[in-house]
RNA sequence: UCCCCGAUAGCUCAAUGGUAGAGCGAGCGGCUGUUAACCGCUAGGUUCUAGGUUCGAGUCCUAGUCGGGGAGCCA
């Protein structure tokens, strides 16, 4: 008796037999002789309606009595359905449960509708819904999307370090990984505990002094924030590589789109610009939305019937038209524009400073109703390591931005040019020395090359039509929450 | 971190400062090749916490906790 995953069960040959598992969503009697059961097993969206007659041995004792989430094995024979809504279903010849829920009325997940902020409690059985079944393969697809796409094009995945001691990791917030005990707790005067490890040079102003010599790698250690540098290395010496692993970002930041602990991928390319860089973010994205859309059309159209109506026809508008290219420059022209035709931004628009959300949303969902890659931005406003252009005033850095989602990659062209990475590394007052391999590469055979990241979840959240990405990863970390 | 909003039955929400309610879910019964089933009955409450105002607080005030929306930071 062959063992069928559900969605092997469905396309199976009417008349052949089967064995079974899996959690039962629903349970309908009928006196006609039977109960239908509803059978998932998370390999595809659809259950298997089971229909067990009263003639089982245990009808009484414990069919009647299952309900949503028990846990059961049913072998039967597959046959066209005899009713609407499905078209293949198993006439049970003998069932058995491998696991009752113990109280029906304290199951957290019962058959009604829930809200993304309850279920998110009950992170450990939400992924039991059709929502987060969904979710849970359609980031599966992503993922082994992400991989197809860099293999088939000869890029070689590498597995940058997840813990980083090289203190130049440049901004961003950063989590300590330490062994050492009282020196790194927060003191009762410390407050909340959530100020997290700001730079690695600003943590020696601070009241206690840890020695870090004494701690488990000599020295100040954390989580890394990018594999960035470190892929570098990579990309100048094997031509094409991305990352794809955690990273972890210690902002306090509460928002629908940010997480403490997320997925990011991040491919590297060797004598490659900006211009190529490009064009590689959006073949990616474009490759990436067709894999969910041909791979998993049962979770998509669950998506479009009752997540978001129009998340199908807006992946397909992207796969199908070239992404809108503009320089900062430009969009800076546009929105000027628009406030001349009387749009109002809260923010001011002024070269020189950063996009708000609000102008990128304007950018991407009201002038080009597509994603947008803004490029060439004030070297100012970005960092150190992205190339100088010409102009002595831009550095070729760029963002896409998708419709709902804001921006979803960053990347740019690298500065290969040791003297003028040196003159930004002064500028921006960081110690050369704690560069001396990333320099190097410049020293050695260096290469334009460039690359960019894009955050999973965000992937997720624009391909899905989801809102939050806390429902986007199974655990989500954000600040004040490690629950599960 | 800042601004705004919220917290009442397992869930989603009602309730003019004056007796705590509905829908869904759950249990029981009925009906039905059913499928967001349908019909009936039943159970279910320290109204987030701590203070305060008042004859009287779910309702008003103060503080806190947690959640949501927006912003900043970014992916």
């Amino acid at each position: 008796m062959p063992s069928l995953s559900v969605t092997h069960a469905l396309k199976a040959q009417p008349g052949s037999e089967a064995t079974v598992r899996g959690w039962v969503r629903t349970r309908r009697d009928s006196k006609a002789g039977f109960s239908f059961i509803a059978l998932n097993d998370g390999s595809c969206f659809d259950a298997l309606q089971l229909v067990a007659p009263t003639a089982l041995a245990n009808y009484q004792s414990e069919v009647l009595h299952l309900t949503t989430g028990c846990s059961i094995e049913a072998t039967g024979t597959l046959v066209q359905s005899q009713g609407k809504g499905q078209s293949v279903e198993m006439q049970v010849t003998s069932l058995r449960v491998l696991g009752m829920v113990e109280d029906p009325d304290t199951y957290p997940v019962s058959p009604k509708r829930h809200t993304m902020e309850y279920l998110r409690d009950f992170a450990h059985l939400r992924v039991r819904t059709n929502t987060f079944g969904a979710v849970a393969r359609v980031r599966h697809c992503l993922a082994m999307a992400v991989h197809r796409f860099f293999h088939e094009r000869g890029f070689f995945w590498v597995h940058t370090p997840i813990i980083t001691a090289s203190d130049a990791e440049g901004a961003g917030e950063m989590f300590r990984v330490s062994t050492l005990d009282s020196s790194t707790r927060p003191t009762p005067s410390s407050g909340t505990g959530l100020q997290p490890v700001s730079t690695p040079s600003s943590s020696s102003s601070s009241s206690h002094h840890p020695d870090f010599s004494q701690d488990f790698f000599g020295k100040e250690a954390f989580l890394t924030v990018s594999g960035q540098l470190n892929v570098e290395t990579y990309a100048c010496a094997l031509s094409k590589v991305y990352t794809f692993g955690p990273t972890f970002r210690a902002e306090n930041s509460n928002t629908a789109r940010h997480l403490a602990e997320f997925w990011m991928i991040e491919p590297e390319i060797a004598f490659a610009d900006i211009h190529d860089d490009m064009n590689l973010a959006e073949e990616f994205i474009k490759y990436l939305f067709k894999a969910a859309l041909d791979e998993r059309p049962d979770d998509m159209s669950f998506f479009n019937e009752h997540i978001d109506k129009t998340v199908i026809e807006t992946l397909i508008k992207v796969i199908d038209s070239p992404f809108e290219r503009v320089t900062y420059t430009d969009a800076v022209k546009i929105l000027e524009q628009a406030i001349q035709k009387g749009k109002k931004f809260e923010y001011p628009v002024k070269w020189g400073a950063n996009l708000q959300a609000e102008h990128e949303k304007h950018l991407t969902e009201e002038v080009f109703k597509r994603p947008v890659i803004v490029r060439d931005y004030p070297k100012e406003i970005k960092a150190f390591y992205m190339r100088l252009n010409d102009d002595g005033k831009t550095v070729a850095a760029m963002d896409v931005l998708a419709p709902g989602i804001g921006e979803i990659i960053g990347g740019s062209q690298r500065e290969e040019r040791l003297n003028v990475l040196d003159q930004r590394l002064d500028e921006m007052k960081l110690p050369k020395e704690a560069y001396w391999w990333y320099r190097d590469l410049r020293k050695y055979g260096t290469v334009p090359h460039c690359g960019f990241g894009l955050g999973f979840e965000r992937l997720i959240l624009a391909c899905t039509g989801m809102q939050n990405i806390r429902d986007v990863i199974p655990f989500p970390r954000t600040p004040g929450n490690a629950k599960f």
